[in-house]
DNA sequence: CGAATTCAAACAGTATACACTATAGACTTA
DNA sequence: TAAGTCTATAGTGTATACTGTTTGAATTCG
């Protein structure tokens, strides 16, 4: 099997940091399936460079969580029923708190951009296409945590915000589910632009805690393995 | 300036895991001054192994915020004011929710290394030992840490205890805010040896808050300063 | 026909070599 | 003596080559 997506150099810096920017967008659109392989020296091949810099962006992402390195290429990991409820708990901390910053920071650049976003949501909802609302989905979240002048909290959020979208793959593409997301979204939206902290903070907690109770029972059925395929990740 | 350093390979794993084990204990211990400049070369060759390897560790490090990587080697990051009050504000989310957990889950001998620990503390405060202290003081939070079953809650606790922790060194070294520290130790052990979740989430909400307060109280002479040195980082 | 054993390909880990760039410090000049 | 400029060098970034280990598949044996 050859590689079916197409990396291409991307932005500013150094080339291990072009890599790690294309291969982390390649894994939040989630256009990487669950068995997907990837190996330093394909990608290298592709992008015309040398395996070093590939390889460092791929452990960089391993570190970070969004892959798992084993003895035979990277791969997203597999979350159990726990590891998906461990990042929730953690989130639970921490947006409400980041949101309620953000309610007093964003501008109406901001404001603008989260407005699009949501109307992006709610057509992509309707339409039932399940990518775009997605994509809005992030643009929303990556906007108002933009706002947030505390980067380190921003960028833990952001980063296990990622880690579970990866498998709410499914949950997001479930037309209820995205109603009440929408509906999340809407109200957080709402309380940003009354610059209401307080309702921001609490409006996050609402939509962290019922977008953990949509998950967790959708995804009872399939018992996405728990105790069958244990942490991962290897050395 | 040769390297004061004694680096030696430990433990498990490949040599990437070994060295990078290393590098980050001899910064968690402090003996590393601020002005120290670490060369990949110069440890490899100490080791007796290549580069690649010793980068590695490194740029791990550099990723998760021990070190900053400059374009001549990589020394500690110099954190401005704003950056310890960002670091504590996301303890102050995380830590008492996770001591509430250990409250629930320390073992008999979990309570046995954390009354040592403590015992250890206390010794070293009353002698004035500044070292001893500090690494008591690690060892405690540690323990506990390991006791929490969110293996992603405890460590981004002990990431961003760690950062802080460089920079207390001055602040850990002063008696009175010693004597501070292990009040608050003990009022966090009690809880822990009641089992009590509740009191374990109040007295650690407190201990992060008293800590917080002693180190800008102590520090505000010094300046630390904040505008002067922007975040840092390279590429 | 199924299970154990062997073998070779695949891929990560490590080593070495070269290229490129930013800075420290010398050197110049006012 | 202080400010600006220039250059040698230190040290990262990238490339290539080699090594070791895992694993999947072929092959043999029960």
């Amino acid at each position: 099997m050859a590689e079916p997506i197409e990396f291409k150099r991307i932005g500013e810096g150094n080339l291990r940091a072009q890599v790690y920017q294309q291969i982390r967008q390649t894994i939040q659109r989630g256009e990487l399936s669950p068995g997907q392989k990837l190996v330093d020296v394909d990608i290298a091949a592709q992008l015309g460079i040398s395996r070093m810099p590939v390889r460092d962006a791929l452990m960089q992402l391993v570190h970070e969580g969004y892959l798992v390195g084993t003895t035979r290429g990277f791969t997203l990991p597999t979350l159990t029923a726990t590891d998906v409820a461990d990042i929730f708990e953690v989130r639970r901390l921490l947006e409400p708190r980041a949101a309620a910053h953000a309610a007093r920071t964003l501008d109406a650049d901001g404001l603008k951009t989260l407005a699009a976003a949501l109307q992006a949501a709610e057509a992509a909802a309707t339409a039932g296409d399940a990518a775009r609302f997605f994509q809005a989905n992030s643009a929303f979240r990556n906007c108002w945590l933009g706002a947030v002048e505390n980067d380190r909290l921003s960028q833990t959020i952001a980063r296990f915000a990622d880690h579970v979208l990866v498998v709410r793959l499914k949950t997001l593409s479930h037309q209820p589910t995205q109603a009440v997301i929408v509906a999340g979204m809407r109200a957080i939206y709402e309380a940003f632009v009354k610059r209401d902290a307080v309702a921001a903070y609490d409006r996050m907690t609402h939509f962290i805690q019922s977008a953990e109770e949509r998950f967790m029972k959708l995804s009872q059925p399939q018992q996405l393995n728990d105790e069958a395929a244990p942490h991962q990740g290897k050395s």
